[in-house]
DNA sequence: CTAGGGTTAG
């Protein structure tokens, strides 16, 4: 961590090193096509991370890739890759493919560096790259990235930028490294430049530090956000913003009167509350009330009226977010008919329902068995022009779930596969799916399912691979369950300790000690040695 | 993913 201090210092490690001398190899020095490139320049807009976007190029690059799913085989995939130009887009969109095999997404780009130097990385795929490395906790090659793109500043558009920090220090608290991730916070401004909102001074670290609280809030570290602001506060222009998320992070941990407290905080102030604050409080209420007896739902629907009748009386009015609380809630609690009665009193007062709204009826008549209604539902917001999104599909799986309906749900898997479908199934779709034939014992339908993840290019992630191996447990199946253990550890997942723990027991109980062995020695190669692991087949190409 | 609403299973 000592290298979190040293800026121009060069603490270059292994992989820094190679890196560092392909971008300074002869190619480098060539002078190519840099101002080709779409999507971004030089200039001083601050580039967002790219989306995934239909790109035959990028599906083919990535299942090869990902068909050596051992990324030690890079060598053998970029033979394979010879003929592939590499954009800056079509790195992105071949990162995004990666992202869930960090190991594999690693081996690409020390590849693609290695033989597209010069402008095929950009700022936008080195944090991509990052975000993927920080997703398994890979911080120090993280950092060791952020510190060559520091060191490069190739073209003037591999810098890092607030992105990269963003990034990195969402990462930190997610893995709940809250010290390191203030201290990055601290040393962000060495490495960026104050350019990217167009401000200096004091506003822009005041919309840094809206970041850095509301982040520590999103990940329940509402405390020492308080503890931030409380140190920070005379020195800030304080704003109904900074306490939103104050008061968000307070209702996440349940702290309702705390939130309150902020809540007085800034209307003795002067700070008026808008409809976010009151959504915020709102949802504090709602989201986790437990419903259970009766009683405790009515309460909550009585508190949850009063915060309406408040916003009312300050003459905030309730937007569409404020009802879908609400009738989250009524979904939650299973009250089809109250449901669909505050839906038709927000159209009747002009609110249009959003897809949120929808989604959450549709889920309350979906789990009350009531399809063909939710049916009704979903045709009726089509007519209004909201579009249903997986999710919406994900309540009729769920439900088709429950009921083990095995045709029900193939029925609608089909629809959305089908041309003119309005969206396309998700992890999740596919992780319910999974889960339900794997419970029912349809393994011909669960590997269709399987082949289709892998043929959607965004899976199988982390919980696909926790489904099928604890389905393939319960029946037995060890060995098989272990190759696709040893599989999920290739690719640079993080697998589940109860998963581990399952597949142990199962492996020793059945005597299947040469399979354990492999195992065992598999684990030993990839974590005990994981960190340096990293770097040493970044240096040389692993032989078999 | 940059102050707020809808989804999996464990």
């Amino acid at each position: 961590m000592a290298l979190y201090l040293c800026r121009k210092p060069v603490p270059c490690t292994s992989l820094c090193y190679h890196l560092f001398s392909s971008f300074t190899s002869s190619s480098y020095s060539d002078p190519g096509e840099p101002e080709e490139q779409p999507g971004f320049s030089s200039t001083d807009v601050k580039p967002e991370l790219p989306t995934m976007q239909p790109s035959t190029d990028a599906d083919m690059v990535s299942q090869i890739l990902l068909q050596h799913h051992n990324p030690f085989h890079a060598t053998e995939s970029s033979l394979q890759l010879n003929g592939v130009i590499l954009t800056p887009n079509l790195v992105h969109q071949i990162l995004l493919r990666l992202r869930h095999c960090s190991k594999i997404a690693l081996a690409f780009f020390q590849y693609s560096c290695q033989y597209h130097p010069y402008y095929a990385h950009d700022t936008i795929a080195f944090n991509l790259l990052i975000d993927i490395l920080c997703k398994v906790r890979q911080f120090d090659v993280a950092w060791q990235l952020i510190i060559q793109m520091d060191q490069e500043k190739i073209g003037n558009f591999t810098k890092p930028n607030f992105t990269t920090f963003y990034i990195l220090i969402r990462r930190l608290i997610s893995a709940g490294l809250t010290r390191q991730a203030v201290r990055a916070f601290s040393e962000m401004h060495l490495f960026t430049e104050d350019d990217e909102k167009g401000n200096t001074g004091e506003d822009f670290s005041e919309f840094h530090i809206c970041f850095l609280l509301d982040t520590l809030c999103k990940y329940g570290y509402v405390k020492l956000a308080t503890e931030l602001f409380n140190k920070e506060k005379w020195k800030l222009d304080l704003n109904v913003r900074i306490y939103t998320i104050l008061i968000y992070g307070w209702c996440k941990v349940k702290k309702i009167e705390m939130a309150n407290r902020f809540f007085r905080e800034m209307i003795d102030k002067g700070i008026k509350p808008n409809v976010v604050t009151y959504n915020v409080l709102l949802n504090g209420i709602c989201r986790r009330a437990s419903l259970h007896p009766e009683e405790r739902f009515e309460r909550v629907i009585r508190e949850a009226e009063k915060v309406f009748d408040e916003m009312r009386q300050r003459g905030v009015e309730p937007d569409v977010r404020s009802y879908s609380i609400l009738l989250h809630v009524y979904s939650r609690a299973h009250k089809p008919a109250l449901s669909l009665e505050k839906l038709k009193m927000m159209k009747d007062r002009g609110v249009c329902p959003s897809i949120a709204t929808y989604t959450s009826v549709i889920k309350c008549l979906c789990s009350c068995g009531r399809m063909e209604d939710a049916e009704n539902l979903l045709d009726e917001m089509v007519c209004n022009g909201v579009s249903p999104t997986s999710v919406t599909y994900n309540c009729f799986f769920k439900e088709y779930r429950g009921r083990k309906d095995v045709e029900g749900a193939m029925r609608l898997y089909n629809k959305m596969k089908g041309c003119g479908s309005l969206c396309t199934p998700d992890m999740h779709s596919y992780n319910i799916l999974l889960g339900m034939f794997m419970m029912l014992d349809k393994m011909g339908l669960a590997r269709e399912i399987w082949e289709d993840i892998k043929a959607s290019g965004v899976g199988p992630d982390m919980d696909s691979y926790t489904l099928l191996i604890h389905g393939l447990c319960e029946k037995g199946k060890w060995r098989e369950a272990c190759e696709y253990f040893m599989e999920m550890i290739e690719k640079g997942f993080l697998p589940h300790k109860i998963t581990f723990e399952t597949l142990y027991r199962g492996l020793i109980q059945s005597d299947m000690l040469k399979t354990w062995r492999r195992l065992k020695k598999k684990l030993e190669d990839e974590s005990l040695t994981f960190g340096s692991e990293f770097e040493k087949y970044h240096l040389k190409p692993y032989k078999r």
